[in-house]
DNA sequence: ATAAGTGCAAATACTTTGCAAAGAC
DNA sequence: GTCTTTGCAAAGTATTTGCACTTAT
């Protein structure tokens, strides 16, 4: 009774988004898709990011520019934000390595002013609560790997990452 | 003709702000405010923080559950957020460093989902613009430290930073 | 005197939501 | 038949902005 029926336009939704390396908003996703189904609504596209975002099947990027953008890629990995026109680019792992490294920017290419670095998880309190009202964790933390210690969803990946 | 002016409003609500460790939003910097300074309007407190940024006096911790929230501490140094309630904690390197080699769970503390790591900077379109038009490169780029190849401001604590 | 700062309220802009109709199973 | 998905438009909400007034220099 809580299951997930088959929905065309939302299969359009991914896979329009999934075609594209701009990491776009729900918008551009909306407009894109617009002429080739007409009634397509734009409450729609905001649903089912957010259903996509849920099950880890895309990555939200944040908010840029009063935007919330997406990535049909949900694998973890280094992006680049231009803080001026708001761009996002996929940083590949050897020139984020440099970027690390170097400090400075490289030539003819983008100037890195800073990073941020951020966790995402469950603080002791919320993890405390999710386990006792119904066994059920947050949407947000489904369908990713399991502590070795107490079997909580968690994503592994970091050790991967620059280490 | 371009200069700031001294502003006693201004002084309270970066003092407001970095008086907690909580990461708060402009409302909660202005609800605080407000009692003592009674004549202090919410877009005054918008206004001031945005400067603030822009000045490098304080961090954008990015848009959570619809708020911006920011950081009195404006020197980079790696954040916990709680995806379920949006709690924000500064994170000491050492348990940084830890997270980033564990990738699971700490016993009776917050459990790592996933985390992001976003450069930000100017790309190479925006880089040339901002050289062209004015020479002025955008605030947000303003007042860190210089690359020693071109000259433009970049920020140079990623070097620090797990490294 | 001049330019910057502010209060206030209206305007923006992105996102969510309620509800009735349509669709999946 | 039941539960999910959708269109549509209205509502919601954080943030920005215009303008007249105030304040700093």
């Amino acid at each position: 009774m809580n299951g997930r029926k088959f929905s065309a336009k939302r299969e359009e939704i991914l896979k329009q988004l999934q075609s594209t390396k701009t990491h776009p908003g729900a918008y551009w996703v909306y407009e894109q898709l617009k002429s080739r189904i007409p009634d397509l609504s734009l409450g729609t596209v905001y649903r089912n990011l957010n259903v996509f975002c849920k099950e880890g099947k895309i990555l939200s990027l944040g908010v840029v520019k009063g935007e919330e953008r997406f990535d049909g890629i949900s694998s973890p990995h280094p992006h680049f934000i231009c803080s001026c026109c708001g761009t996002i680019l996929d940083l590949p792992m050897k020139k984020a390595k440099t970027l690390f490294r170097g400090g400075f920017c490289t030539k003819n290419s983008f100037l890195i002013d800073f990073r941020k670095t951020v966790f995402y998880g469950l603080c002791g309190n919320c993890r405390e609560n999710s386990n006792k009202d119904s066994g059920v964790l947050p949407l947000e933390m489904t369908g990713r790997k399991r502590c070795v210690k107490c079997e909580t969803p968690v994503f592994t990946d970091v050790i991967n990452f620059l280490s």
